[in-house]
RNA sequence: GCCGCUGUGGCUCAGGGGUAGAGCGAUUCACUCGUAAUGAAUAGGUCGAGGGUCCGAUUCCCUCCAGCGGCUCCA
């Protein structure tokens, strides 16, 4: 006996009772009309599903709109169709790869051999609006996998054919059609083009098909789609924004560093007010470490190949590394076995790309108690690596880096205490740069099916990366994983920021090490009077110093704190005849350690303090008759403008405090 | 490394087959000034580098270098 009514539980809990066969659509007009002119598509026991499915059975139904991830991500995808749609109409031999929704928008790829400039862009789009106003229908429909294939195939779209097939046997593929475009897709979709009212393309790229780099390199078109056309300006608005904020913008115009086509890729120059900055938060750190029991070494920054083959950088990083004393032919046909180099009298030297090998070498000069670990040692550490030539960008990617290298050579009963005093340092050192709130954590693990990129054995990645994993779990640190982002030597932890573009970059990292230390030949000798491998952490604490200095500059839009602002006080004398009391200012100032400069220009008042604003210093001390009588300065802060007049003594107090405090009220 | 775009005075940018222009900045002079731009004058560019086409190239073509946005890779 067929049931006519099913109940169906609403997001609130509530329950309604409809006919079985009604549409999702349906549903939703019937709780209200805004509602469903708003509804993307929705989730059935848990499932995403067209507004046009029906409801068969009782269930729970929850409306996804735009303003769910869930609901955006399918009012995206839906405009990347569109997209292809409108290169295929233009374009009919373009063959289609994927195209999904991103964050904050979507692409597709395409294979085609003409290039896409902005004149075509601007043509796809115009397209585009002619698809959204034909208000085309989209439908589902589901065919065998055989059958996807052979219409695949007739429809000569390579690619989707290549999907298809590795799906399983037995699958069963569906595919979105809106007017003549078809496409294979699980959806769920809109119901019609004309729902995607605003949307704009934005840039070309180059991406590989199934980012491989060894597969044909596609055209990607980026976009991105909103319901409303308001909603889009605003968008757009804050990429532009957004743009003000980029350090490498902010670095020239702050004077903060720079790059010269003479120097050479990836090698900025840091100049006065930048390599302040940097000094600062290295002798902040250094200071703070050296506070938590760790010792300072100084390594040299190249070594020969020898050092390499032994920590096994020769194997798995080579081609990474700057030889140093190897004409280039040589380097190619150098042998990549594990015997030493052959020619002590001419032997190939290398600019080191990481610290490890050299700080190890300390260790080893001498046996080990169990009673001396843990022993943490730390350095200042200057690094090459040859990255590729697209790759370099500001002080986040260069070929040239400085990072709060550390090791800490543990007993495996001392891994989780020390990986935690690791963790507390990492936390002290992003709580004092004010971005504690910015970062997220990543665990990076390698990737099984790709064995030759890493050393040791699968039962030791295993191991280790499950007792990293412990760690976390039990300290209670929330993590993302991420498979294949490993070291060569060792699983990570790393701890991730966007910059001012909403690009993912990893500013410290954690990693627990069990190969490298037993390929140096580390060892400790236990209670029992057994020499046993120690394991290793690799850590930074505030990370590469250029990308640290890069993310503060576009996180403080260039105010930098008072503690680390390259230029904490700007002195302004009103007019010449008060330079001297200035002067006198300015030397108190520098005499208590405070970054002071003086602007002694003839200029108006108005203009030095525009200036100093522009500079963003914290802190500018207007010095005019009424000071210089009294002895006092004209306090104005560039965030909370004048704070009127007082004691010199008083405003030193002042600023110590912020200081002090790492604070940025200023 | 790959795809696309870009490279004009210190900075931001306009121009365009007949050897270059604006604003800001800089310099000099005048003004000696009270909380976000005083005025005037002057200087400053082999138009990223090399090659080619052309009577003639900064402009068109090629190669290289560098930058930007992606891809791949990564701190």
């Amino acid at each position: 006996m067929e049931q006519r009514k099913i109940q169906v539980t609403l997001k609130d809990g509530s329950i309604k009772e409809i006919q079985r066969g009604t549409r999702v659509m349906a549903l939703a007009e019937s709780l209200s009309q805004g509602l469903a002119k708003a509804a993307v598509a929705a989730v059935v026991d848990g499932k995403q599903v067209d507004l046009s499915a029906q409801l068969e059975q009782d269930c729970s139904v929850q409306i996804l709109t735009f303003d769910s991830e869930d609901g955006r991500e399918i009012f995206r995808h839906t405009a990347s169709h569109i997209l292809a749609q409108a290169v295929k109409r233009l374009y009919p031999g373009a063959k289609l790869a994927i195209g999904p929704a991103i964050e904050n928008g979507f692409y597709y790829d395409f294979d085609l051999d003409t290039a896409f400039s902005s004149d075509i862009l601007g043509n796809i789009e115009a397209e585009m609006g002619r698809i959204v106003s034909e208000d085309l229908p989209v439908e589902r429909f589901t065919m065998p996998r055989e059958e996807a294939v052979r219409i695949l195939m007739e429809n000569e779209e390579p690619y989707k054919v290549e999907l298809v097939r590795d799906l399983p046997e037995d699958a069963v593929i569906s595919f979105y059609r809106q007017g003549e475009y078809m496409d294979m897709c699980t959806g769920p979709h809109l119901p019609s083009t004309g729902r995607v009212k605003a949307f704009k393309l934005l840039q070309v790229a180059g991406a590989y098909w199934r980012g491989s780099e060894k597969n044909k390199m596609l055209q990607r078109i980026y976009g991105t789609a909103f319901p409303k056309k308001a909603e889009l300006e605003a968008h757009l608005e804050a990429l532009e924004e957004a743009k003000k904020r980029d350090h490498i913008k902010l670095g020239r115009e702050l004077e903060l560093f720079m790059t010269s086509d003479v120097v050479g890729q990836g090698l900025p120059l840091l100049m006065p007010k930048g390599a302040r900055v940097i000094q600062l938060l290295q002798r902040f750190v250094e200071d703070e470490e050296a506070r938590r029991g760790y010792q300072l070494t100084k390594t040299p920054i190249m070594a020969k190949s020898d050092l390499y083959r032994l920590s096994g950088h020769w194997q798995h990083y080579k081609d990474k590394m700057f030889l140093v004393g190897a004409e280039p032919e040589d380097a190619e046909t150098e042998d990549k076995g594990t015997q030493t180099a052959n020619s002590a009298a001419d032997p190939v030297m290398a600019l080191r790309p990481m610290t490890c090998p050299f700080q190890f070498q300390i260790y080893n000069s001498r046996v080990h108690s169990y009673r001396d670990l843990p022993v943490r040692y730390s350095e200042t550490s200057t690094l090459f690596r040859k990255e590729a030539s697209g790759e370099m960008h500001g002080l986040i990617r260069v070929r040239q880096f400085t990072i709060s290298e550390g090791h800490l050579i543990v007993t495996p009963e001392q891994l989780e205490s020390e990986f935690k005093g690791v963790l507390d340092l990492i936390h002290y050192m992003m709580t004092s740069l004010g971005i504690q709130s910015d970062i997220w954590y990543r665990f990076s693990k390698w990737d099984p099916a790709n064995k030759e990129k890493y050393i040791g054995t699968p039962e030791t990645w295993e191991d280790v990366q499950g007792k990293m994993k412990d760690i976390l779990d039990h300290l209670g640190i929330p993590y993302r994983e991420a498979d294949g982002e490993a070291a060569f030597y060792g699983p990570k932890l790393d701890i991730q920021f966007k910059n001012v573009h909403g690009k993912e970059d990893t500013i410290i990292t954690v990693q627990i090490d069990f190969a490298l230390a037993e390929r140096l030949g580390m060892t400790y000798v236990d209670k029992d009077n057994e020499k046993k491998p120690p394991y290793v952490i690799h850590r930074t604490s505030i990370g590469c110093y250029e990308r640290t200095l890069a993310m503060l500059i576009e996180k403080y839009a260039g105010a930098f704190p008072a503690w680390i602002a390259p230029v904490q006080v700007k002195i302004l004398p009103i007019s010449d005849r008060h330079l001297e009391y200035a002067k006198r200012v300015a030397d108190s100032l520098s005499a208590e350690g405070f970054r002071t400069e003086m602007d002694d220009r003839e200029e108006k008042i108005g203009r030095k303090i525009r200036d100093a604003q522009m500079e963003k210093v914290p802190y500018m001390l207007v010095t005019g008759d009424k000071e210089a009588g009294s002895g006092t300065v004209a306090v104005r802060s560039r965030k909370a403008g004048d704070m009127g007049v007082m004691n010199l003594e008083a405003f030193m107090q002042l600023l110590a405090g912020e200081v002090a405090q790492k604070s940025n009220s200023a």
